[in-house]
RNA sequence: UCCUCAUUAGCUCAGUUGGUUAGAGCAUCUGGCUGUUAACCAGAGGGUCCCUGGUUCGAGUCCAGGAUGAGGAGCCA
C-alpha cells in the first residue's frame, strides 16, 4: 500500500477505505481498552487521530508509542466517532520505526518557550510553530521564483566567495586555506595572500549586487536569491550572520520603476502566503499575534506611502515628537524615526527615496541637485527596513569620480566599471532580506525563529 | 560593541528583612479509568539554586568578576 500524506487524508471525505500513514507521534492518551494517537507528518499543521483497540494490539508495543516516536499505521479511514475531528484511522497494523525515550525526549505535549526551542533547533521543526513557519518560509521562497519567472527575470547565481572587499555592506568572513598558526608572511610582516587558495584575499559575499548588475546588462532583468554573510557583531532580533537575500537588477528601470516593482513584488508574496498558507497563518495568528492576518491583508490592499527623504525629515521636524537622536537633514534616519513615520504618522508601509549621497553607497545614481542619490528604502511596521535599493549610476565619469572621492580600491572594480564603459544603460535594483520578509509574514518576533538553523555571534550549533 | 534585565527539578516558574530538611504546575514513572481532545484521578521519584571568589555564625537571597540567554541601541537586510 502506498503512503498517503496526512494533509491529503484530512481533506478527503472518501471514508471506509484502507490507508497507510507515516509520521511522528505528538501525544497518545486513552485507557486500557482504547488508545488515541495524534500523528503528524509535517505535511499540514493538523494531526490525524489514530484509534487503537487494545483488544487487538499488545500493550507492550503501545508502551513504546510515546511522544516523539515514529510509526507507520495502516488501517481504515473512517468518519470520527468522537468530537473534535471529522475523520480518524482505525488501526489494523502499526510499525514502530523509531522510539523516543519519554524520559529524555525534550519536546513535551505542553508549550515551550521559543528560547528553549532555539537550544534544540534540531528537534524544533517537529513543533506546530516551526512546522508552520518552515512551510510558510518554503511557500515564500517558491513564490519568489514564481513571480520573477512569470515576469521573465533570469535567476542568476552570483558567487558566494568574493574577491572584492568593496561591496560596502559591512564586515566580511574571510575564506582561506592558509595555516592559521604560521601563515606565509610578506617582508612587511603582513599575511601573503598570494600563497592562499585563490592567490588573493577572499571573503564570503555580503551582496550579489555588483555581479547582478553584470547580468542585467546582458539579460535585461535578473534576480539573485542566495545566502549572504555579514560578520557584524549584531545582537538583535532582526540580524543574522548568515541570511538569504533576494536581489533583482533591471536594465532600463529608473527609480520609480524600481519602487513599483518592489511594491508589487512584496504584495504578491504576502498575497501568495495568504492564499496558500491559510491554516498555518491562522495558527500563528491565534498563538502569537492576534493582528497578524489583519496586518497582512492591510498591506496587500493599501498603496505604500511614497515620500522623499527630505519630506520625511520635514515631517519628523514638525512632529513635535521628542527623539533620542536629533532629526537633521544629512543624517541617517534612526530606528525611532523610521518607527514614527511607519507606525505613528502614516500607519502603513513607506517608501522613502532621494537620500543624501554621503550616507549611501558609491554606486547609487547621483541626482541633478548634486546633494542626493536615487536611493529608495521600504520601511515596514515592526521590521523596519525590509528593502533597500537604488537606481545605479550608469555614467562612467560620475561613477569613477565617486569611487575616487571615497578612496575605494578602483583596481578591484575594473570589471564593474567596464559595464559603464561598454554599452552602459540606466538600471536599477534592490535587495530584500528574506528572513525579514518571513518575519513579517509569520508574525514571529525574533529572526532566529524564521530560519531553520540560525547563525549569530557566538552561535553556529547544528 | 554599549545599556538594561534574567539564570532555581526535564519544561515554565515561586522562594518574604540573609535563618532548620528549597516548593508548585506540567512532564516522567507506577496504579486507576469503556471514545480521549494539551484527556482525567491517585501516588512516587526527580535539585552542582549558571560558574568562580568574597562578606557573614549562617548565602538560592548581599557584593565583585565571568559565562549564557533575552530586550533596547548601534551596524544593516
Amino acid at each position: 500500500m502506498k503512503r498517503i500524506k496526512i494533509k491529503e487524508l484530512l481533506s478527503t471525505e472518501d471514508f471506509d477505505r484502507e490507508v497507510l500513514v507515516k509520521g511522528w507521534v505528538r501525544t497518545r492518551r486513552g485507557n486500557k481498552n482504547i488508545s488515541f494517537i495524534a500523528l503528524n507528518d509535517g505535511s499540514v499543521i493538523h494531526n490525524i487521530q489514530v484509534v487503537v483497540d487494545l483488544a487487538v494490539f499488545d500493550e507492550s508495543i503501545l508502551k513504546l508509542i510515546t511522544t516523539g516516536s515514529c510509526i507507520a499505521v495502516s488501517g481504515t479511514l473512517v468518519k470520527s466517532m468522537g468530537q473534535g475531528q471529522t475523520s480518524e484511522i482505525q488501526a489494523k497494523e502499526i510499525t514502530l520505526y523509531g522510539t523516543a525515550d519519554a524520559e529524555t525526549y525534550p519536546l513535551q505535549k505542553k508549550g515551550h518557550t521559543l528560547e528553549f526551542l532555539r537550544e534544540i533547533a534540531h528537534l524544533r521543526p517537529r513543533t506546530n510553530t516551526f512546522g508552520a513557519v518552515l512551510r510558510i518560509r518554503h511557500a515564500l521562497a517558491f513564490a519568489i521564483h514564481k513571480y520573477f519567472n512569470n515576469k521573465g527575470f533570469v535567476y542568476l547565481h552570483t558567487p558566494i566567495i568574493t574577491g572584492s572587499d568593496c561591496e560596502g555592506a559591512g564586515e566580511m568572513f574571510r575564506v582561506s586555506t592558509l595555516d592559521p598558526v604560521h601563515p606565509p608572511l610578506n617582508e612587511d610582516g603582513k599575511i601573503n595572500y598570494s600563497e592562499d587558495f585563490f592567490g588573493k584575499e577572499t571573503n564570503l559575499t555580503v551582496s550579489g549586487q555588483l555581479e547582478g548588475e553584470l547580468g542585467a546588462m546582458a539579460l535585461s532583468e535578473i534576480y539573485t536569491f542566495g545566502p549572504t554573510f555579514r560578520a557584524e557583531n549584531s545582537n538583535t532580533p532582526r540580524h543574522l550572520a548568515e541570511f538569504w537575500m533576494i536581489e533583482p537588477e533591471m536594465a532600463f528601470y529608473e527609480i520609480i520603476d524600481n519602487m513599483d516593482l518592489a511594491e508589487d513584488f512584496l504584495k504578491y508574496l504576502v498575497t501568495y502566503a495568504l492564499e496558500n498558507c491559510k491554516e498555518d497563518l491562522e495558527f500563528l495568528n491565534n498563538m502569537y499575534d492576534k493582528e497578524l492576518l489583519k496586518n497582512l491583508n492591510f498591506v496587500v490592499s493599501n498603496k505604500f506611502e511614497r515620500k522623499t527623504y527630505s519630506e520625511a525629515i520635514d515631517i519628523l521636524e514638525k512632529s513635535g515628537q521628542k527623539f533620542e537622536f536629533p532629526v537633521k537633514w544629512g543624517a541617517d534616519l534612526q530606528s525611532e524615526h523610521e518607527r514614527y513615520l511607519v507606525e505613528k504618522h502614516f500607519k502603513k508601509p513607506v517608501i522613502l527615496r532621494d537620500y543624501p549621497k554621503e550616507i549611501k553607497a558609491f554606486y547609487m545614481k547621483q541626482n541633478p541637485d548634486g546633494k542626493t542619490v536615487a536611493a529608495m528604502d521600504i520601511l515596514f511596521p515592526r521590521i523596519g527596513e525590509i528593502v533597500g535599493g537604488s537606481q545605479r549610476e550608469e555614467n562612467f565619469d560620475k561613477l569613477k569620480k565617486r569611487i575616487e572621492e571615497l578612496n575605494l580600491p578602483q583596481k578591484d572594480l575594473w570589471w564593474y566599471l567596464d559595464t559603464r564603459r561598454f554599452g552602459t544603460a540606466p538600471h536599477s535594483g534592490f535587495g530584500l532580506g528574506f528572513e525579514r520578509l518571513v518575519l513579517f509574514v509569520t508574525g514571529m518576533s525574533n529572526i532566529r525563529d524564521v530560519i531553520p538553523f540560525p547563525r549569530t555571534p557566538k552561535n553556529a550549533e547544528f
